[in-house]
DNA sequence: AAAAGTCACGAAATCGGTTTCGTGTTAACA
DNA sequence: TGTTAACACGAAACCGATTTCGTGACTTTT
């Protein structure tokens, strides 16, 4: 890189101090027009831009979002970034986007880089491997550092912080009551494994409305798919059994069991419904359209950020962690209707 | 935030200058080993760590990449994202992703901010308004100023910098070739308007294909999508032709054209096929599934990543930019088949 | 004419590290 | 015993900015 233009050089050209330089540019009144004129026009004249590290340096902030996700092919996550990005934006901030990979080592070592000082808070997803392990010690030493953090989507209760969430439990509950109250009894759950949170919330909020409808849950219709092993044939188990609905904690299920039942020749809407979570391109574009979750991934960024950044930036509050609760809503397209 | 624990106060508390502080937890020599312990100790349990931002601007350099795409929900750009992050990590870089949202202003504004020490080098792709413009001053200012800067998928050839491209006329005429020798004579072309010179490519390729075999292009056939209007409506036009084939230059036209190609109750593949750009989860999941060009979005990243990295190491070799070509191939599914 | 005030600018501290160059003490050598 | 080398550490410069405080030269007031 060329060597860029300091406070320094410019001082040294016009045989004036770094302090006279720094104040004409920022047009204080301690110095005569004169002198202003002469270093602004030095400055404009080679491009002179104050160095962002030297500034934040001084100014003990960078105006930087950390944020880490555990992926990002995936419309949920990518739509979260969206809200993110253009909520930092509007306040002034940039974001520093990482991924943990899913991995555990891989979000200790993220959250330790960014957490030395490169930004002032961070938006985090937690990695599936670190909700099995359990060991969430590197986010309660963050915490514990006053490090402004803000979980959202996968969070846990063990750590005390600001979090973003949607209505899980009650989202499971209204994409299952949804297929019941179309006639429909006999429900195929696929979701994730119990550690990944947010599927054991939808999961419950599945088992709440089978039972208000007096159902009995079934485990033989509840798939637990592990994404370590290949995802179709995990879900073309649950076809043996009768049944005549499938709720699907994501997208990439939704649409694997759609394939499967058309493979087996059940048409769609009728022998069978399918509900899917995640309004993302596949639900939509797929024929029949999948009816969804819609889960404002993009309000969930903004929101995350103004959280974040209200933390930021009035820090001497005493601090109450705060929980957001975004309702989602059923998005009713082509693949559920009432059985004849 | 906390106070964090400095150097300084490390130093203060034993008793010993700052420069036997930072020597002894690097490990130095000169330092006694009773003198090292006692720090090390300290700083240990008072979980010390170095300010990332007075390295960087002790070191002037910042170990992070800007990364700057014009969007996010989109198969390819994520793809893309990974590969960059992937990359970048194995040299010990970390990423900061921002977005143009396709708009010139955003684009200039990020850069701005990005190029001001903030990172060691850029990775972009251009905003659709940028190109419409044709107004690449602030790439060329930075290339100029010698920051690294490696282009990709979008590229132009007035910045004189490293670019990583698919062969985009080479995937149109794979495409489109691929169609004629399916028997397809009568083929729909959905692209981008002409500014956007990824789509210029394709159909460049397109036409070529058509040339060989001797199909006159009939103009009608080809839809510009102005994607600020309904997508949608605008594709629905070329299917009031005679056609017997589609080829679309991205996974969201291609769905548009499936879809429309349903309503109308044609069959596919038989009465008409469906080609599409960017093997995504659209094309993947859709049914019929969808044949599509795999622009290898990961390798991209990859490939500009390292091209960067060489770039911001080596700086001192003679500057001569590099194209990377990367080819492109043709994912055979459910949406062509020879007409019978 | 002496005291006070204004103007325009510079010296130096600061942010949090690293590194070069001294320097005082002690040990080893001639 | 005098010279030299090794050792262990500190002072200070540096990265690139900002900001407080001080100060010399002039002007104004009494």
């Amino acid at each position: 890189m060329k060597q860029k233009i300091t406070i320094k050089t410019i001082a040294k050209e016009l045989g004036v101090s770094t302090s006279t330089v720094s104040k004409a540019l920022r047009d204080s009144h301690e110095i005569s027009s004169e002198t202003k004129d002469k270093i602004q026009a030095y400055a404009n004249l080679y491009n002179y831009k104050p160095n962002n590290l030297a500034l934040q340096l001084r100014n003990q902030k960078t105006k930087v979002i950390g944020v880490i996700l555990p992926k990002i092919v995936h419309h949920f996550f990518s739509t979260v970034i969206m809200g993110i990005e253009e909520g930092a934006n509007k306040k002034g901030y940039n974001i520093m986007v990482c991924f943990s990979n899913e991995s555990y080592k891989k979000e200790v070592e993220t959250l330790k880089v960014l957490s030395n000082g490169s930004v002032d808070g961070l938006i985090v997803s937690i990695a599936s491997e670190t909700l099995e392990n359990k060991d969430f010690k590197h986010f309660i030493d963050l915490v514990a550092e006053e490090i402004p953090l803000v979980l959202f989507d996968r969070v846990v209760d063990e750590i005390l912080c600001d979090k973003v969430v949607v209505d899980d439990v009650g989202a499971g509950y209204k994409a299952t009551k949804h297929l019941i109250e179309n006639g429909r009894k006999k429900i195929a759950l696929i979701t994730t494994p119990n550690h990944v949170n947010v599927g054991a919330l939808r999961r419950q909020g599945y088992e709440k409305a089978l039972i208000e409808a007096y159902i009995k849950t079934d485990k033989n219709l509840i798939v637990e798919v592990d994404e370590k092993k290949d995802i179709k044939s995990q879900i073309e188990k649950v076809f043996k059994e009768d049944i005549d609905a499938v709720f699907a904690v994501n997208e990439i299920y939704a649409a694997n069991s759609m394939r499967i039942a058309k493979e087996k020749g059940l048409s769609i809407p009728n022998e069978i419904s399918i509900i899917g979570f995640t309004d993302g391109l596949i639900s939509e574009y797929s024929s029949p359209s999948i009816t969804t979750i819609a889960q404002h991934g993009f309000t969930m960024g903004m929101q995350a950020v103004e959280l974040l950044i209200e933390r930021i930036e009035n820090e001497t509050e005493i601090y109450r962690p705060k929980k957001i609760v975004i309702s989602s809503d059923l998005k009713i397209r082509e693949s559920t209707k009432p059985s004849s």
